[in-house]
DNA sequence: CGTGAGGTTGAGATCCTTCAACAGATGTGG
DNA sequence: CCACATCTGTTGAAGGATCTCAACCTCACG
């Protein structure tokens, strides 16, 4: 039950664009939008998801268990969805998800979603191209643990962030560092001492804040790869 | 440039079901379907691609590089697609793909594809279908390499192999073994090992024919889980 | 029979994890 | 304001997992 300026707001976002206006009524008929807090569980393992999760601002991280084990998945930011894949085929999570900085999310009905999807080829599309890119960005993720080292895997973290936030060459982690090792497959304090590494190569660590000195050095450890590293492609 | 009982054939696959007759005439027009013998590559990384490829029968192995490293993403069999999101997204692969075993093979012209996205909501969602298990398939993956150790993977494809050809207990490595292990995540020394450690579980290699003698203790070694095993959820 | 490719085995090095202790920051209640 | 608890992150030592390198083995094939 969204206010009519919250639709206005909603009915603008990327997924809906070119959609038919009876497609995005029907769609925001049972949304919700609503901000959450940090530590919020918005999705859990194996459970059967209701609603298709839009991320407008914030971040949130998808996480997956196996026996007593836990590791991070990926962390989404705007404008992007999550648990897309098990709401098109109404199956269970693979993952779970809480919010890691507070976030303002829109819930759809996974009904709804799943109707407009073979009643409106432009949804249909955007869906398709939503999960194209999140295909894409795991795949990537896949190779960058089977075919690189822990610190290779952490020295292209930095050198990606850098490039993401305009090469100023001071890093700041937007999360807990546990996040952070979780995400880059290994434990935190493998994550420690990856940093105690790179310091040889000029990078230096004050808590969440990082600063490259020799931008050169740390690329040639990293020795990055559009095919694995590059966000837009 | 199908024959007339090529696209009979071609127009009841799965891929085509519920869409017009005029989106899958649009697609089958410039389409191609080509048997391929073993070693031929079909895709190669970093090229942008021109055709969507449909698996009609045969077995398709995606694979990538970085560095002087190789591993294997996934093995492809009917009725899968394969690059699809990069045509989708009209970007470059991330992956090559090697035909592993004599494969036949219907190619789609990329352009068309993304044409029918827009036009055939049906198509469209049945690309979004096949998007989604797709990302579910390598979401599995992921968490198999990020959760377990090479031993447990290679437990793990043991016991879910003898679930899908019918838990007669005698499971055959379909392709070269080297491709399993770069498949599970190991050097192929290592899944020689792996095989040895097994011996102790009851577990008999002679070849590439495996036979389970105590599926109990190959179990409780494995311990599958239904979110990272199961193929069909 | 040689030859070569795929597979196995062993020894050593490297990477990574575990466990334990400790440091620093933050928060709470007296 | 201090004593204490708690949480995150760091460091060290030891063990385990995995990889590298090299030798060897087996089998299909000319």
């Amino acid at each position: 039950m969204l206010s009519r300026q919250q639709y206005e707001e909603a009915s603008r976002l990327q997924i809906f664009s070119g959609c038919r206006p009876e497609t995005i009524a029907m769609l925001l008929e049972g949304a919700f939008l609503h901000r959450f807090p940090e530590r919020i569980d918005l999705a859990k393992e194996a459970e059967t998801p209701d609603f298709l999760h839009v991320v407008i601002s914030g971040a949130v991280e998808l996480y997956a268990h196996y026996r007593d084990r836990e590791t991070t998945i990926e962390v989404i930011g705007p404008p992007n969805s999550f648990i897309t894949a098990a709401v098109v085929l109404d199956l269970p999570n693979l993952k779970s998800a809480r919010v890691i900085e507070p976030a303002k999310i829109l819930m759809l009905p996974a009904a709804s979603v799943r109707k407009a999807l073979n009643e409106d080829a432009a949804f249909a599309a955007r869906i398709a191209t939503e999960l194209a890119t999140a295909y894409r960005y795991i795949t990537k993720d896949l190779k960058n643990q089977k075919l690189r080292s822990s610190l290779e895997r952490l020295a292209n973290w930095l050198v990606r962030r850098d490039r993401e936030s305009g090469s100023r060459h001071r890093v700041v982690i937007p999360f807990e560092k546990r996040v952070l090792a979780a995400q880059l497959g290994m434990v935190p304090e493998n994550l420690s001492r990856g940093f105690a590494t790179l310091a040889r190569f000029g990078v230096k660590v004050k808590g969440s804040a990082l600063e490259i000195h020799d931008p050169q050095a740390l690329e040639n450890l990293a020795k990055p790869d559009p095919l694995i590293d590059d966000p837009s492609s």
